[in-house]
DNA sequence: CAACAAATTGGAATGATTCTAAGGTGCAAA
DNA sequence: TTTGCACCTTAGAATCATTCCAATTTGTTG
């Protein structure tokens, strides 16, 4: 039985998509997936190399780049972009949309039906196939929200 | 009567919104401005700069750059951003979303109606206030479309 | 255990953009 | 019309996120 303080976090995913890809189960790579599944505020590559340090003092921030980059290829996590800010990492994966808070800065997840989603590659016009639609939305939220 | 080669392509707009700024109206905005409307392909700025030098050889990239950020605060002109690529440049005003073509890097703009923005925008919780959607499909355009 | 592939590391390199300081430019008031 | 002044442009330095690199470490497999 594995022994690891934060495996309860990652019960299967993790080690079974790595493996799926070939690729092995690092402290890193786990470590770097606990702190995006622990606290979902879509942080940033710095942010997660500040959140990890602690834990895996020698962690240098190269690694940090790559194991983000690993987990997305394994599609258990998304980067997510707004207008060129740094990349911010978001481990739900159910389709939905990002409210990007001018005031704050703040990223909220935003769930959509996903029949909308459908609506909007409906309106794409004949010869466009498009296998991703991302939304975000640009405003205020009113009270401190999640 | 106004001389400049490239007036039809702005008539009032440009003078006038700079005017209603407080900005003056110089030979390189203007140029930039004409560029823009000219090839609509949603061009960088270092794009733009090499559009632009040939007509006005001492221009310098710092100038570009003012140039387009002074165009998207007038609302001449959209920036546009996909997944930390350089920011391009689209002078479409009419609300619309880009389709970003995965295997040619081109970027088509797509007309939507005005209803599903809000549609979009009536799916938000309660508290969040957007006064902006963006919407990008990522796909592939199976013919060569504009 | 030996050999080899996969991962990590620190630091250098890159690319887009912004900043800075130093001239230009042109309207406006005297 | 001169002079003042705010606006603009310019070249180059600086910044920031990210990627690349070469060397080392780690883990797995024969």
């Amino acid at each position: 039985m594995p022994t690891h303080a934060n495996n309860a976090l990652h019960p299967t995913g993790l080690a079974q998509k790595l493996a799926d890809s070939g690729l092995r189960t690092t402290p890193q790579r786990e470590l770097v997936y606990d702190v995006l599944l622990t606290k979902r505020d879509h942080p940033t590559a710095d942010e997660v190399f500040a959140r990890v340090k602690p834990e895996l003092p020698g962690i240098s921030l190269a690694t940090v780049y790559n194991c983000l980059e690993t987990l997305v290829q394994c599609d258990l996590v998304r980067a997510v972009n707004f207008e060129r800010g740094p990349t911010r990492y978001c481990p739900n994966l159910r389709p939905h949309a990002h409210f990007h808070d001018e005031a704050t800065g703040q990223t909220h997840d935003i769930d959509l039906p996903p029949v909308l989603f459908a609506k909007l590659k409906a309106e794409l016009p004949a010869g466009f196939d498009a296998n991703a639609v991302e939304i975000t939305f640009r405003g205020k939220a009113k009270t401190s929200l999640d």
